[in-house]
DNA sequence: GACCGCCTCCACCGTCCGGTGGAGGGCTCA
DNA sequence: TGAGCCCTCCACCGGACGGTGGAGGCGGTC
């Protein structure tokens, strides 16, 4: 297969140079492109297309975060590992919100490197531990979790069909909006919206809602 | 330095059998035990104090995520490596809730699964590609923003008292309970709730809590 | 001082909600 | 073949909700 197709950008020509020796090392790696800035970036990644974009962060003009963003914009179909000193969480979460693919720090051996490169080319993510710890983090956050698990218990004890409405219901709709969308009786659905209220313990719908919110809200 | 102590647990001898030989492989790593159910589990490790534990999920008598949580309850010193054939986003993200060091699928290649075992004996984070990649996606979630901003916004619209009352509604309040809550008449309490309608665009209290909800959720 | 926005409250009225006590059919499981 | 659960639907009723059109006071600003 043909080699992978690199731009390295970063404001240091030293490390750009070792970037380009390291992965100059590797037969199916290939740098075609380099570039000082974001600014830059976008034109040398627009020429060559690249496959993957090893981009630093801190640089002057136009930041790697934002290059990484009007890459994206621009429909690229470069994979892009963000590559820098420090992993502050909002960095980690930011780049990969705007679509990085990787995210390694810079003391990253240069064999864990080049396997970086191959992996995120192949569309697989590559992290560096410290920043999938912070991801494993971001992800547990115990916190809310009780009021959360007790939503979650509470909602796994409704029947299939009350749990539909306890949904509709938490949508702000009526029991004969309800009703329509579920193609039947508002009688019927009155019935489940009282068996919600016993079940949940509560006396109206929109503490139903909570609960639904409460156990399906993001994490 | 002292080789790996690790602890292999699944439930098919055979699966123990290639693990063990895997890991033998590796002149610094030892498999000091083996377990069939996590019941076995938690005596095996209690008599070897592993460095790290290789835990199948499914089990019978007790599977891995219960063995786990009950190892980490006994306050063990075991890095636990989950080890299954499928990553459901819930097992996942429950597996590390509970405190495992590193979530592998059983595909992963024998070097790597060696390479994981050393890695998490030094504390670090271990995790298969796509269970990267699920990760990812849980944490950038950027779905559900351009909901809150909106939720933000209008909310920022809203006067003090209409906000109060906006609250209270979203806690499943009736009128009149927010009238007395708020030392308001109930009449007023109505007028505030009218005006949320409006201003919110909305037809009835359920879809304000939902507003509320939007807004403050969590992240 | 006149205007304007916010807060407070009132009355009226139709609709929807929530509570109670049913009934019948389908399903599974002992 | 019952017993038990779920789903479906019915009737009735009081109270809560939601819509409309007000009124008065209070604090700003032009």
């Amino acid at each position: 297969m043909a080699g992978v197709r690199v731009v390295v950008v970063d404001d240091d020509a030293l490390v750009r140079a070792g970037l380009r020796m390291i992965l100059g090392g590797a037969p199916d790696l290939e740098v075609v492109g380099e570039a000082a800035d974001g600014q830059e970036a976008l034109d040398v990644v627009a020429r060559q297309l690249p496959d993957v974009v090893l981009m630093d962060i801190r640089m002057p003009r136009m930041d790697g975060l934002a290059a990484t963003r009007r890459l994206r914009e621009r429909g690229t179909t470069a994979r892009i590992i963000v590559l820098t000193t420090f992993d502050t969480d909002e960095m980690v979460l930011t780049a990969l919100q705007l679509g990085a693919a990787g995210f390694l720090l810079k003391d990253t051996p240069p064999a864990d490197l080049v396997v970086a490169v191959r992996r995120v080319a192949l569309g697989e993510p590559m992290l560096s531990p410290s920043v999938t710890s912070q991801l494993i983090a971001a992800v547990t956050r115990p916190a809310e979790d009780g009021r959360r698990r007790k939503a979650r218990t509470l909602l796994a004890r409704l029947t299939d069909r009350e749990r539909e409405v306890a949904v509709a219901v938490s949508d702000g709709l009526t029991n004969t909006e309800i009703a329509r969308s579920l193609h039947l009786g508002v009688a019927t659905v009155k019935t489940h919206v009282g068996s919600l209220f016993t079940k949940l313990e509560v006396t109206n719908r929109v503490q139903v809602a909570r609960y639904v919110h409460d156990a399906a809200d993001d994490r």
